[in-house]
DNA sequence: CTGAAAGCGCTTACAG
DNA sequence: CTGAAAGCGCTTACAG
């Protein structure tokens, strides 16, 4: 059977495609009744117009495109990625938008370059961008290139925003986490967190350190990658030193959580007795460990939605608008309990 | 600045879009020189051919669709699909293709209706398909649609295959955790697998059913959903049983081989001298758990790759082809060590 | 409310 | 090797 196409509808029913065109679109310009028959026609024969011939003479690709710019080794680890992708499709899925996936291991370059590609391409519509950088350089390429954004996960400081994001209040979080251990008796804490070029990782090392101050609580950073290995080695090193060791430690993600849980072990330290710890990222890892992990509780389902959402709206109005994401909630578990 | 065209590139270059669209795709018909100065131009001005308008001519969408049917509370905890989706965008990425994705909670109602859409909109050139079925209606569907694709993970049995398709050895798989188990001197253990509506379990069933015949040992099969909590409740039911419970278990993943850890715990049995458990699914929650839990690992990224791949091939050639997934390995850990 | 026609931006026979 | 033209399958002013 050859593809239908509209001609063919418009032939088999006697109209014009134009006609055809209006009923399936929803646009007024046809008769009620020659709506119908389009559209039963066209359930009929389990036929769509094609998207290709749709988005060149709409000029709408009908897609979004999402780079995943992370080491490979961590995405299939880490549970966030694939939760905050669940919430994009579903809420994309409801916006009839096709997602465009490309992941690009932990490159930058070949992240602009996607971009660059897409816009000349006129593939999607537009992007969702992540992991907000230190001067990051992807909100003015994007500008250039025209192709319309959302940043997730923009911090909530009081810069002008010249683009459309979602923003999280660190300093809560880390007032959170802070309070929770000061609390619990602790005065001498470590953080031990991703790398600093990622603004929401130096908004929440500026937030611990701003709130343990407040407390008159001590804290040492140590800046790592979110590996697991990073995790053990920061601990290691922490509790090696010289100096009266830290009581507890929190940690950037749940895998360098898990890491710690290991090194705390070979050190022969207990957890939470001799050293508490705490992730700024929940998962499952954290409810199965021993002992299980308190863990800052970000919803990245939730986070998925609400960005997508976003996105969804700033290509229909154009408009440039910033949502804030819903309050995380700290679970308290074994790994802080009160000795 | 408007977006350039072929036709405006044509003019600059005081030559026809035919010749520029020749030397953009590498078509004779061109020469050299003429080669070189409309590839230059369209650098110099970071030009890009328009996706759809090359597709509607070409008839060809340059993209391939995904549709991830799959508990959505599965999928986030689960790293066997984010590892999956890693193979096959790497392997897409360098053939220049697009991957769409949907995702459509367990619904396999959805996920026919997505392949309709996209095969009526000539949206995607090919899919991917996962977790073969029995009696799976999926073949037919996509045969009827004319829409190509490589079912990931089908048997190797004998069936005739009239379609493209990566394969797993499952028999293999359960000689090598049956045999590991004889070994150690089991003799009696359970089968906690996932739903046997799956082709692949149905013969993991039938092979450790066989393998252990085989050795003379005793089987207990036992379906569940693959859920952390369906582990758990297996473990409990079986270990509860009047009859003299068994020594080993093996589990159909690695999410429901943490939910029998935790069973025995509240049993107050003891992993591995009571009782020994192993994954057919290997993960960092293996590795993490206490004690760390044998697993099979099976390398989803591998697997991935390889599907993609021939996918590609398929779209490419239009022929029909069989590729057998690299052979699985056994990575022996804590949890079934000798008592 | 309906129809004929131009346009979206490419690719690809077909003549020269 | 190059150019003029048709075609891919839609959408959308514009006349009637």
């Amino acid at each position: 059977m050859a593809k239908e196409t509209i001609a063919g509808l418009a032939k088999r029913l006697g109209i014009s495609k134009a006609s055809v065109s209006y009923a399936l679109n929803g646009q007024p310009g046809v008769s009620d009744l020659t709506r119908r028959r389009v559209l039963d026609l066209a359930e009929e024969l389990d036929w769509y117009p094609s998207s290709s011939a749709r988005a060149l003479s709409r000029s709408r690709a009908g897609a979004v495109g999402m780079v995943l710019a992370a080491d490979p080794l961590l995405i299939g680890t880490e549970p966030y990625h694939m939760g905050l992708l669940t919430g994009i499709e579903t809420a994309l899925a409801a916006g009839d938008t096709a997602l465009m996936l490309r992941m690009v291991g932990n490159d930058p370059v070949q992240e602009r370059a996607t971009y660059e590609r897409w816009a000349g391409e006129r593939k999607v519509d537009g992007v969702l961008v992540f992991d907000h950088l230190l001067d990051d350089p992807r909100p003015a390429l994007l500008d250039r290139l025209g192709l319309p954004f959302v940043l997730h996960g923009a911090p909530e400081t009081g810069v002008p925003h010249t683009f459309s994001r979602t923003t999280t209040d660190h300093a809560v979080d880390a007032t959170t986490i802070v309070d929770h251990l000061h609390a619990a008796g602790h005065r001498r804490i470590a953080h031990v967190s991703g790398p600093h070029r990622f603004v929401h990782e130096a908004e929440r090392v500026q937030g611990v350190r701003e709130r343990a101050a407040h407390h008159g609580m001590e804290v040492l950073p140590h800046e790592a990658n979110y590996a697991l290995l990073a995790g053990q080695d920061a601990v290691t090193a922490l509790l090696r030193a010289p100096e009266a060791p830290v009581t507890a430690v929190v940690f950037g993600n749940d895998l360098m959580a898990m890491g710690g849980l290991l090194a705390l072990r070979e050190l022969g330290l207990r957890c939470p007795d001799d050293v508490a710890i705490i992730s700024w990222d929940d998962s499952l890892h954290c409810q199965l460990a021993t002992p299980a992990v308190t863990a800052l509780s970000r919803n990245p389902g939730m986070q998925g939605r609400v960005a997508a959402e976003l996105l969804l709206a700033v290509l229909d109005t154009g408009a440039i608008r910033t949502e804030s994401m819903p309050r995380s909630e700290l679970m308290v578990r074994a790994s802080t309990a009160p000795g």
